[in-house]
DNA sequence: CTGTGTGAAGGCTTTCACAGCC
DNA sequence: GGCTGTGAAAGCCTTCACACAG
């Protein structure tokens, strides 16, 4: 099979590659796996895990499995988190204070670079650890670090504004926590997370 | 994997219906909406939304649109957070602290009621303005204020311990934030929310 | 014999067009 | 005229069985 294209990868399978990522990183001094294997780690099924490695390349070794070292390069690469990548903060509230001070994500290769706010002198941000910046200077920051991702987490009624500033600085990717609808123009891309729908989810089917 | 099905409402549906919800709350003066506004409100197409309002009952008036505060009802009836539901923290560390600090979902109708963990004594958890418990009484605890609902955010090494034990008291929905695939018997239902997957997804998208 | 790669089948969702009601 | 409800079609994704390589 010729090398696919980066829109021919389904959406699913994209997003399972960072479950197997993630498997392969917990398995240490283990040098080759099944697919049997990894796929229980991840919490798939076997044919699926299969199917889904088979749209890097030939991957595995038939009668053997998958090289861990191997495939694990090979899948940062593809979900280009192979080498560390600067990510924005937008919103400085409680949920966004939260998340710096978490930085669950930086162990994966996303590091908060720098926040953003209205009102920077809010006194109990001060010991986050992260420079805040106001909003006015958005703009010039992402150009010169050549920022590409950013986290959105403002209050709702302004999220639509504070998402156009930051398309119109060159992000290209946003994490977005605020619930409202974003409009983005093609080419940029929009992951909505909302803790309360996941709660909600659940209570349904809990009934 | 457990299939968990209440009912023939499809799996996506039932995501959307919360999706909807948080589309109507953001009208307020308005009595009456059609599906192409609400749908693009809430980020889908129109005819995605009529089929899955469809799937409640006959809801809507032919000519006029749907009634938002009925419709609103029906919404949160059926997702169960028409009232207030207790929810539990197990594992108290930074991710943990930083939820207790943002509850974003209270107005939604999920309210925090207790922490666990196996550390009660970190002093500077002091500040949080909830009652944290060592995990012994976690047992005793959810029977005794009929929990159903957990949010479980310690490492990934005593996550499925941790879930095994949530499952042993009787709770029925885990929202995970631990990387780990938690194995639960059926009738349990767990939601995995990673950030690092997010935002490596994201990351994807834009190479 | 072990275990991957893959076409084909099946199931689930989305989309569309239009009938039917206000 | 406006707008919902819905079967039919299309698209997407998962599952399976088996060919084939080591």
């Amino acid at each position: 099979m010729p090398l696919m294209q980066r829109s021919d990868v389904p959406r699913r399978t994209v997003y399972r590659f960072s479950l197997y990522l993630r498997a392969l990183q917990r398995m240490e001094g283990v040098e080759t796996v099944s697919s049997r294997t990894l796929a229980q780690v991840a919490g798939v099924k076997p044919p699926q895990l299969r199917k889904d490695l088979a749209y890097l390349k030939p991957m595995g070794c038939r009668g053997r499995g998958y090289d861990v070292a191997h495939l694990t390069g090979v899948l940062a690469d593809v979900l280009g988190s192979a080498r560390p990548q600067g990510v924005i903060l937008v919103g400085v509230g409680n949920l966004g204070a939260a998340l710096v001070r978490y930085q669950g994500f930086r162990k994966e290769g996303f590091e908060m670079v720098a926040g953003f706010d209205i009102d920077v002198k809010r006194e109990r941000r001060a010991d986050l650890g992260l420079v805040l910046y106001p909003m006015s200077e958005l703009r010039s920051f992402v150009q010169e670090r050549g920022v590409r991702m950013a986290i959105l987490t403002v209050p709702g009624a302004v999220a639509q504004a504070a998402a156009d500033e930051l398309v119109a600085a060159g992000v290209l990717a946003i994490l977005n926590f605020a619930p409202a609808t974003l409009q983005v123009p093609p080419g940029v891309v929009v992951n909505d997370v909302d803790l309360a729908i996941e709660l909600e989810n659940l209570s349904y089917f809990i009934q």
